[in-house]
DNA sequence: CCCTCATTGAGAATGAGGCTCAACGGAGGT
DNA sequence: ACCTCCGTTGAGCCTCATTCTCAATGAGGG
């Protein structure tokens, strides 16, 4: 995987660097999706101090390449993911307790493409969110009851 | 429409003041998709100033009364449009020039219900985004070109 | 008209993310 | 290995959307 990393940066031009290689690490072990700061994080706890713009830089870089993918679950912040040609995938996202289910569809894909092409648009990239409630711990539930005597 | 916001805060015993209508009468009569600043911009052209902390706190009591919608297309600031009881759209976003294009497509609300169903998630709402180039302005036909030679 | 309590607004605070620029380090050539 | 050329890195500063603070204000029921 760190070698599909090494083709792209090579084929652009780029340098293959100890920090790139880190937060592609980071990224690639853990199964969340992770913020900048959580990157940060645990690149400190490696004991590997990287500064916050080329968390930023590379994050941006590897969605660039294609190798990672970038989410915004309305958390004032972004949120990333290894996209290791895995196929496009969508979420939901429970608003209670944070948690995130993806889910893929494929007739979803058809009538996305379709409705891109009627418009006359060319589609790059899309996303699908379903925010709502797992109802799997305390909270969840609560909010969901709030939400139907609302 | 005025009536149903001044009923909806009756309701919740919350004071229906001028502020609270102007952002509400701008945001109605607007079609587009208005960022705070957008709102406060033509506030101001009103000759009705309002502090942008009571423009974001009302655009913010709309979306929570179900009277507007909020919408981040990815520009580092949320837009907002009221929904007037209006059937939920969804948008094409050209990443050129920034045309939204709304959509709706019935198959879609199916699906999306079935899979928030399946995984036990009680949907509050969704967004589809579909980024693109939707090829009407030069700069959006570089776009094109520059992704398609990617 | 009064009183209460939520709202308002000016300005400060917050926080994600980008920018700057001098120092650094890949990596291809020698 | 060594050199040299660029692109990268990072500390800190900057931006800008959004939120907070808190004293003054005003909606609206009695």
């Amino acid at each position: 995987m760190m070698e599909v990393l090494r083709a792209e940066l090579h084929e652009k031009d780029l340098p293959f660097t100890h920090q790139r290689e880190a937060i592609a690490q980071v990224l690639f072990e853990s199964t969340r999706h992770l913020s900048a700061d959580d990157v940060a994080d645990e690149l400190r706890r490696r004991q590997q101090h990287i500064g916050k713009a080329t968390v930023y830089r590379t994050l941006a870089l590897l969605v660039e390449l294609g190798l990672a993918t970038e989410h915004d679950f309305d958390e004032g912040f972004k949120r990333y993911q290894m996209q290791m040609g895995a196929a496009h995938h969508d979420h939901l996202i429970c608003t209670a307790c944070g948690k995130v289910v993806r889910f893929r569809h494929e007739e979803l894909e058809r009538i996305l493409a379709e409705v891109a092409e009627v418009s006359g648009f060319e589609a790059i990239t899309r996303q699908i969110k379903i925010f709502g409630t797992c109802g799997e711990q305390e909270a969840c539930r609560e909010m969901r009851q709030a939400y139907r005597s609302n």
